[in-house]
DNA sequence: TACTATTTAATTTTT
DNA sequence: TTAAATAGTA
């Protein structure tokens, strides 16, 4: 932000010379308005955006040139999915043997890397041979129903800067400078979009750590650092080492833990700041323990003038939220959870979505399909089979296809029902037509009658629902276009809604507990950080244990969770842990033992564990009795029964059971109290 | 055709 | 455990 103020007000670059690229809108908009209020100027003349944001800009500007119909739809990762399956269906290949997940994979892997289905060989590989062949039928797909999904929204103004040398010449000389954040996490055809409108004799400006690459799994290339070096032998490389936010003991324990990847570009990051205190580290009995324990130091640090959205829980994977999320719901300590399934991507909100695409236009058989019989009308899995035969066979849409169906090959039954669709739809059109935006989505919520649909679901879910719908709403109401776009609100609304799935931006300043993947924690900073379920197999996942390279990914990934907090990090694993219903018994994270063991220090687990959702609360006692230390594990002596080893606690107080498993007797229930057990 | 019961499989995520 | 996909029944 400060090299943009730089070259306008001093090199005296014009706005219109910059653009500036970042990987999400949150980060786009916090650039644009940061550099708004550094230089006192509407940023509205610099290009400021995402690489999904600016393409589809230029693709709407040159929309004829990209070969592209004008009113082109953006499709999300499911709308891709739905049409691959439609593609499979077509193709006739089984989805077991021919897994959608899988393909999408390949094809978004391809894009990524900027081939299409006609540069690839197969190499007589006949699986590769049917792939390559499923990718050319989704490619057709996608054009034939003008659609792009998001990696064909970089490929497409990819190929038309490649195709159009005036075009190019046109926005290279128009951008000057070219400016790129979080450079390690471009991928191949990012890095060649860049490169293309930078030119050979351009300027560009790429900030970036290779420490904290963590998305190579999606494509990613932290090589484009090394290549821009390569690319642009002119260019200067700073290091930026003194780091401002954490702990000069939490950046010594970060320097050493990626100290053991290889093939790093290399740094050591600093502090003038103090040392602060030492990296605590519990080790839980199980997964419930773990966020006991959370939930007790978050009430200390609060007790002690902290607020909690100083602090933050940041986990491996979504689904370890829900104890997290349990044990603050008992310890009535407010939190808000990031990620999962955001507002633009809710079942209900698609639905609406789909009615509207229908209506602005009909051509849309994603949408036909989602709709059809949403609320039930009547059309089924048959009627639809029919309606996709014929649209194939005419090659037209399934909107199309009904006019013909109706006329000539269905059930009367079958027929009516989708002649009062159709004619539903038509009626809608006409209703909204003049209307303001939020008008027309609250009036097509209501007619096509969703809202009635999902006030019949029981329960909250369905409350949820409508509650949805209306705040989609509201979401209209709010909505204003940006950028020089001749689209109809509706048409750039709808955009707008896939390209920004609406990380809910609610209640930013609601003084609550941060919890989120790491991934999600990129870029963000907290006083005081937990990294928990830190077991090998969970992180590292099990999944990137055996790779070389995927465990590194992994330790930057690590990297990246313990250089969010800038006083205070937890690092917490669980002995044992209930994982898909099942019980299981990890080891530490190998991450746990490349920290230097004098920043540590261990803190030691309080005795009274197992079901602390059976008692009472307040009936826990502070400290249980005469544990000496034992925990799960710990091999005991008993008077009678000889050695053993602990196995298990139960309940808390004077009642307390522990089970033993002795190696003369075998397993035996004992009352912690009476038992008298000794610690080897 | 609509609804309910059963089976199945399971990182990380933005756009 | 749980959500989603599929098979089975009214």
């Amino acid at each position: 932000m400060h090299r943009v103020a730089w070259l306008i007000q001093v090199e005296g670059a014009s706005p219109n010379s910059i653009l500036a690229v970042t990987f999400t809108n949150k980060a786009a908009a916090e650039m644009r308005g940061r550099i708004e209020t550094l230089l006192g100027i509407p940023g509205s003349a610099m290009w400021i955006g995402t690489f999904h944001g600016l393409t589809h800009r230029l693709l709407r500007l040159h929309w004829r040139d990209a070969g592209l119909v004008q009113a082109f739809q953006i499709l999300d990762s499911e709308d891709q999915a739905r049409l691959l399956r439609k593609v499979l269906k077509a193709l006739n290949l089984d989805e077991t043997r021919w897994v959608p997940r899988e393909i999408l994979w390949f094809i978004n892997a391809q894009k990524d890397e900027g081939l299409r289905a006609k540069h690839l060989k197969d190499n007589g590989d006949p699986t590769r041979h049917q792939l390559i062949r499923i990718y050319h039928a989704y490619e057709e797909a996608c054009q034939r129903a003008g659609v792009v999904d998001f990696a064909e929204l970089l490929l497409r103004a990819y190929e038309l800067f490649q195709g159009n040398a005036s075009l190019l010449h046109h926005y290279r000389s128009r951008f000057q400078h070219v400016l790129v954040d979080e450079f390690q996490d471009t991928n191949a055809i990012q890095y060649k979009w860049l490169m293309l409108l930078a030119g050979p004799a351009g300027l560009p400006f790429a900030v970036g750590d290779d420490d904290q690459s963590i998305y190579r799994w999606r494509g990613a290339r932290v090589e484009n650092l090394n290549q821009f070096r390569r690319d642009y032998p002119q260019a200067v490389l700073y290091k930026l080492e003194q780091n401002y936010r954490s702990t000069g003991t939490i950046l010594k324990a970060a320097n050493a833990l990626i100290a053991n990847n290889a093939g790093r570009l290399g740094k050591n990051l600093w502090t003038s700041g103090e040392d602060g205190d030492r990296v605590k580290l519990y080790a839980a009995f199980n997964e419930r323990d773990e966020a006991d324990f959370v939930v007790g130091r978050i009430r200390d640090w609060v007790a002690r003038g902290g607020s909690r959205r100083e602090v933050a829980v940041l986990y491996r994977s979504n689904a370890q939220s829900r104890v997290f999320e349990e044990a603050f719901l008992n310890a009535r300590v407010p939190y808000r959870v990031y990620g999962g399934l955001r507002f633009f991507e809710r079942a209900e909100i698609k639905d609406a979505l789909a009615y509207l695409r229908l209506v602005a236009s009909r051509a849309d058989d994603n949408s036909f399909e989602r709709v059809v019989n949403l609320p039930a009308r009547g059309i089924g899995a048959k009627t639809l089979d029919v309606l996709r035969d014929l649209a194939r066979v005419h090659g037209t849409s399934l909107w199309h296809a009904t006019e013909i169906a109706v006329r000539e090959s269905l059930p009367q039954r079958a027929a009516a029902a989708l002649t009062s669709f159709v004619q539903l739809i038509d009626k809608l059109a006409v209703e909204i037509a003049g209307l303001e935006l939020h008008e027309q989505v609250d009036h097509v919520i209501g007619v096509s009658g969703l809202i009635e649909h999902f006030k019949k679901e029981k329960g909250e879910r369905g409350e949820g629902r409508v509650e949805n719908l209306l705040e989609l709403v509201s979401a209209a109401r709010g909505f204003s276009p940006e950028g020089e776009t001749d689209m109809q609100p509706l048409e750039s609304f709808l955009a707008h809604a896939v390209l920004e799935s609406g990380e809910g931006q609610a209640d930013p300043y609601a003084d609550c507990v941060q919890m989120m993947t790491l991934h999600t924690a990129k870029g963000l900073e907290f006083p005081v950080v937990f990294l928990a379920g830190m077991e090998d197999g969970l992180f590292p996942h099990q999944r990137s244990i055996a790779d070389l390279a995927s465990l590194e990914e992994e330790r930057r990934l690590c990297y990246v969770g313990a250089t969010r907090a800038m006083r205070q990090l937890y690092i917490t694993y669980a002995e044992q842990r209930r994982l898909y219903g099942v019980d299981q018994y990890g080891q530490p994270s190998r991450f746990i033992s490349e920290l230097p063991p004098e920043l540590i220090e261990e803190i030691r687990p309080r005795l009274q564990v197992s079901r602390p959702a059976f008692v009472k609360r307040g009936a826990m006692p502070e400290e249980s009795p005469s544990t000496g230390g034992m925990r799960m594990g710990s091999h005991v002596r008993h008077g009678k029964f000889g050695e053993g080893v602990v196995l298990r606690f139960e309940g808390s107080g004077p009642h307390a059971q522990v089970h033993v498993n002795f190696e003369r007797v075998g397993m035996k229930v004992l009352v912690l109290s009476y038992a008298n057990l000794q610690v080897m």
